[in-house]
RNA sequence: GGGCGUGUAGCUCAAUUGGCAGAGCUGUGGCCAUUUAAGCCAUAGGUUGGGGGUUCGAGUCCCUCCACGCUCACCA
């Protein structure tokens, strides 16, 4: 059983078997909630301005938590929270009566849930608040939240005094954090409306949503370490999902003209400012189309979010003002790190002289990283960090690109792109490969290009290839990092701020 | 995994060269019948992240472990 660990849960718990011993149930089962703190002031200001006398005539009962009270002698001030707003609690002992007094004065604290009700009222201080007649416990805190105060200027900014900062407690008790900063609340309202909006528009694209398996026997669709469990009864080990792209695909074999599935992947990986082990992911496929028309589709559906969600395509951004209006700027990888680090990789077809091309311009890599895995080096290095405008790098390297078709005429390149904000990859789009025999080769490649790498090696997925054998039309596909999304329209420079649970470390 | 940094009361933070562990908010007691960061008086609250060491004496110096942050590596 739980026991205080401090003078202020002490107390706490005191006042709760104070409660009980006064005949009050702490936690009663229902509420009798008529307004919102919300729609409370808004009742009353409705009816006000031609009426004062009707206005004061408006019954409520409201719920919240209360988050900031001050008792002074026989009436008792209060501010209670609820998910709408807060309103303001002005009770007098005339009003209320003796027992009750006796429970705001003895047994209440800051972040108990009460209900009260009365009639709506202006103070004398011109607050619209709730003349409270009734008033019923609904929930004690037994453990304090921090305490943060707020003055609005006269200015009209908000002066806040205290704070819960701490960015380890704050992920950890993520609740006591969105209970005592509106801020963090809001960044995962904002989140919910631009997933919302991104559902809304893919529907509008004629895309079907779909749900494929999390857990998978073969992992596939992206070159990450996966995540192993097991099946008991049926003694099997699978592997949680690094993509969904395999399966979104097969499911054009099956007669879908265009497919959506907004999701959960998983990576063994390392954790940074933008990697989570686990993170939302949302990937499009339409038969028909190839990547430019992926591109299209991209631009117009990240404008669309921005626009819908925060009311405008131009968006601040670590210091940057970023315009998402499309068309973006798009230019193929090896344009761009001509530009970058006049480095034509295209001359140097050999792994040796790309690094050492690279090692004489100061760029650093592996020494037996693979021809394929240098170009990649050299877009992270000098390309990635420069593009903070959106921006569309087009024609990738075929051996670092498996499920990608090959640009035609042209035996190094596949068309696929990655798009870029803020610095940040947003996401991977192919032409994807429909040639299964092609297909099958690129597996076994890179089976081969990996198998001195422990683990990274891709599994041949016979099934996917037996789909694709039945016929798959031509087709395009985006896989867009939703995290990464969010973070860019909320303007939070870690993944961690847009995670409700962000991953940490057990203690 | 490497480097750098941080960890003191429920929250936010102080603590001089190694010399009595403090403040504000929160809490508790008191005054206060229109407050709003309420105010005033009094008061409680600590294994200074854990463990070990040096020293007459450690929040402070050393070792070690833990967590978090930044960064590098890794992450097509």
């Amino acid at each position: 059983m739980w026991e205080p660990t401090n003078n202020l849960e002490r107390d706490r718990l005191d006042k709760l078997t104070r409660l009980r011993e006064t005949g009050v149930v702490p936690y009663p089962n229902r509420a009798d909630r008529t307004h919102t703190t919300r729609a409370a002031i808004e009742a009353f200001e409705a009816v006000e301005p031609n009426d004062p006398e009707a206005a004061e005539a408006v019954e409520v009962t409201v719920c919240g938590r209360i988050v900031r009270q001050n008792l002074k002698g026989k009436i008792y001030f209060a501010h209670i929270e609820d998910g709408a707003g807060r309103v303001q609690l002005f009770v007098r002992i005339n009003n209320v009566g003796d027992e009750t007094f006796d429970i705001i004065k003895n047994m209440l604290d800051l972040g108990d849930f009460v209900q009260a009700s009365g009639n709506m009222m202006r103070t004398r201080t011109g607050e619209v608040s709730v003349l409270v007649r009734e008033l019923v416990v609904l929930s004690k805190a037994l453990s304090p939240l921090p305490v943060i105060k707020e003055r609005v200027g006269e200015d009209g900014q908000t002066e806040r005094y205290g704070e819960f900062s701490d960015i380890e407690e704050r992920y950890r008790q993520r609740y006591a954090d969105l209970a005592v900063n509106p801020d963090t609340r809001e960044v995962f309202r904002r989140r919910a409306r631009i997933i919302s909006t991104m559902r809304r528009f893919l529907e509008g694209e004629d895309f079907l949503e779909v749900e494929t398996p999390i857990l998978q026997p073969i992992y596939g669709g992206a070159a990450a370490r996966p995540f192993v469990t097991h099946h008991n009864q049926l003694h099997q080990d699978l592997f949680l999902r690094i993509s969904f792209e395999l399966y979104l695909k097969r499911l054009l074999v099956g007669m879908y003209d265009a497919v959506y599935e907004i999701g959960r992947d998983f990576r063994n990986e390392g954790v940074s400012f933008k990697h989570n082990p686990e993170f939302t992911q949302v990937e499009f496929y339409r038969a028909y189309a190839d990547y430019h028309d992926m591109m299209d589709i991209t631009e117009r559906m990240v404008a669309t979010i921005a626009e819908e969600v925060l009311g405008t395509t131009t968006i601040a951004f670590e210091g940057h003002t970023i315009n998402l209006a499309p068309p973006w700027h798009r230019i193929s990888l090896r344009d761009a790190i001509k530009q970058h680090a006049e480095i034509d990789y295209v001359e140097y077809p050999e792994a040796g002289a790309l690094y050492q091309a690279m090692h004489d311009s100061g760029i650093e890599a592996s020494p037996n990283a693979t021809w394929g895995k240098l170009v990649d080096v050299l877009l992270g290095t000098v390309v990635e960090p420069t593009l903070i405008q959106p921006t569309f790098i087009t024609d990738y390297p075929r051996d670092i690109s498996p499920f990608a078709k090959m640009v035609p005429g042209d035996e190094m390149h596949v068309e696929r792109y990655e798009m870029f904000i803020g610095g940040m990859e947003m996401g991977n789009a192919f032409t994807e490969l429909n040639d299964p025999l092609d297909q099958e080769a690129r597996f076994v490649e890179m089976n081969r290009l990996y198998a001195d790498e422990d683990d990274e090696a891709t599994p041949v997925d016979e099934d996917y290839l037996r789909a694709m054998r039945y016929g798959m039309p031509p087709c395009g596909g985006c896989g867009i990092g939703v995290d990464r999304l969010v973070m860019l329209l909320t303007g939070k420079s870690t993944i961690r701020e847009v995670l409700l649970y962000p991953h940490l470390r057990e203690r």
